[in-house]
RNA sequence: GGCACUGUGGCGGAGUGGUGACGCAGCGGUCUGCAAAACCGCGUACACCGGUUCAAUUCCGGUCGGUGCCUCCA
């Protein structure tokens, strides 16, 4: 297998540390709001890199993990954390508002048909954890405290413009933000934040003798650590992670234990919608319950994600979804012809081998285009992009199968009226019946 | 303002230093009682201008356009 590793930006042979069991952190969601189909797109392409790897022989135990504890907001200049923001604005209490969207999210999860990750990590299942792994930091001389939190010193940290390849100087340059009085640098982060006296925050953990709560980037660092161990094989995330919370995380990590967080850093590019964006501040994703609205299955969604590549960015429009939808009909229909008449199927390995190349999931598709496939070459496709393709496509039941047999039977007395009339019946299952040289063939309309 | 990425036919979307995948849509045809999302076939698409090269869509430089990051976000 290929991966393309963020750490030096290049195509690498993926060599995990045992292949029985290759460490995979995904970073997981803010559940403060409806997730839209652009979240979604990261954990359909992480999906994939599970089944390409499951398909080459190696063994995954993958961590993901869902932020319950908010991060402070910036879309408005009032300061406020967006779990207690939400809370605020719909009268439920913070922990009902991330109770209600880690639902939302893994309802979605599950409609999709994604690979259930061995842990699924509340961050806020962690606190005592973090509250650890500030103390190494500190014993070790990478944080300060000021009067609204403990900050990591990133200039502590020497290697600490090397992932994004930062230019420091830039930043503090080109900087929009104001500078913090109490910061010692631009970059520096809150590993652990002071809830002020009469400051609303209604998720508070004591530490220090004050009310506060862990810094945007420490639950990662801590999970992965607690959960999967000091180093890793694989890091997933968002493009826009690399900058700054995977950053600080690596700096976190590193800083504390002196051993590198992860061998292969994996990050996915954006979804554009309309040609703009699509942001949680912006509020202008779809969520698949608007494609639902639509007649669009969470697996037509997932069709085109996969049709284009993980490091590519995306533009998402109903025509594209439309034409996603008609080919894996079209895909379904193949294998409702597999079920019918005898296939010689080809061996689908290169479309895995073609896939496991940096996951080239559009090359793939292509091959199978072109590639013919009997039913047990179809599981193997179906495990490989987990389109949910044999399970929409059952046999036909025996009542239809009544209907069929009757149809031909009137079509052979050439008694028109009543094929057509079965004809009509079988559409209303959802069946279109085609007249081929070889007689009759059903398939599936939708 | 700083730093990146990107520009392929009607719409998407791969890929490559030397006849430009694939899907959807469209067109033509076949089969057919009809129909069909069945079968067969069809597209003078690589932003523009230079450079390197025997040869560039592919490499280099510039121009123009698009997007992203620099601030929570996959």
């Amino acid at each position: 297998m290929k991966l393309f590793n963020t750490l030096s930006r290049k195509l690498e042979e993926f060599k995990p540390f045992d292949p029985s069991r290759v460490k995979i952190y995904t970073c997981g969601p803010t559940v403060y709001s409806s997730p839209h189909i652009g979240n979604y797109a990261a954990y359909v392409y992480w999906d994939l890199l599970v089944r390409t790897l499951k398909a080459n022989g190696y063994g995954v135990d993958r961590v993901l993990n869902l932020t319950d504890v908010g991060h402070l907001s910036s879309d408005a200049d009032d300061g406020e954390d967006k779990l207690e923001k939400g809370a605020r604005l719909s009268g439920k209490s913070v922990w009902e508002i991330a109770e209600f969207y880690t639902n939302e999210f893994l309802e979605g999860f599950h409609s999709l048909k994604l690979v259930e990750p061995n842990t699924i990590a509340k961050a806020t299942d962690y606190i005592k954890e973090d509250i650890e792994l500030v103390e190494i930091l500190t014993a070790k001389g990478y944080t300060y405290e000021t009067s609204d939190g403990i900050y990591f010193d990133t200039s502590k940290f020497p290697k600490y413009a090397d992932f994004a390849r930062l230019d420091l100087e830039g930043l503090k340059a080109g900087a929009r933000v104001e500078l913090s009085d109490e910061k010692h640098n631009p970059s520096d982060f809150a590993v652990w934040k002071f809830i002020q006296p009469g400051e609303k925050h209604d998720m508070r953990w004591d530490y220090l003798s004050r009310p506060g709560y862990p810094g945007w980037h420490l639950e990662c660092s801590t999970i992965i650590h607690t959960v999967l161990g000091e180093t890793i094989d694989i890091h997933t995330g968002g493009i826009d992670h690399i900058p700054v919370h995977h950053t600080n995380e690596i700096a976190q990590s590193e800083a504390a234990f002196n051993k590198r967080l992860a061998k292969y850093w994996l990050h996915c590019n954006h979804l554009l919608s309309d040609g703009e964006k699509i942001s949680k501040s912006l509020g202008n994703g779809y969520t698949l319950k608007d494609l639902a609205e639509k007649g669009y299955s969470p697996l037509d969604y997932k069709m085109w994600v996969l049709q284009g590549h993980y490091r590519s960015e995306r533009d998402f429009s109903w025509e594209g979804l439309e034409a996603a939808r008609v080919r894996r009909l079209g895909w379904r229909n193949r294998i409702a012809k597999a079920r019918q008449a005898k296939i010689k199927g080809e061996n689908p390995e290169n479309i895995v081998a073609i896939v496991s190349d940096d996951l080239g999931s559009p090359a793939g598709f292509a091959l199978v285009d072109n590639t013919e496939l009997d039913l047990a070459g179809w599981e193997i496709i179906d495990g490989l992009f987990g389109l949910g393709l044999i399970e929409d496509t059952p046999d036909i039941s025996e009542e239809c199968k009544i209907l069929l047999a009757e149809r031909e039977s009137a079509r052979t007395k050439k008694d028109f009226a009543r094929s057509d009339e079965l004809r009509n019946k079988l559409a209303a299952y959802n069946i279109a019946v085609l007249d081929t040289p070889d007689g009759q063939v059903w398939q599936y309309v939708r």
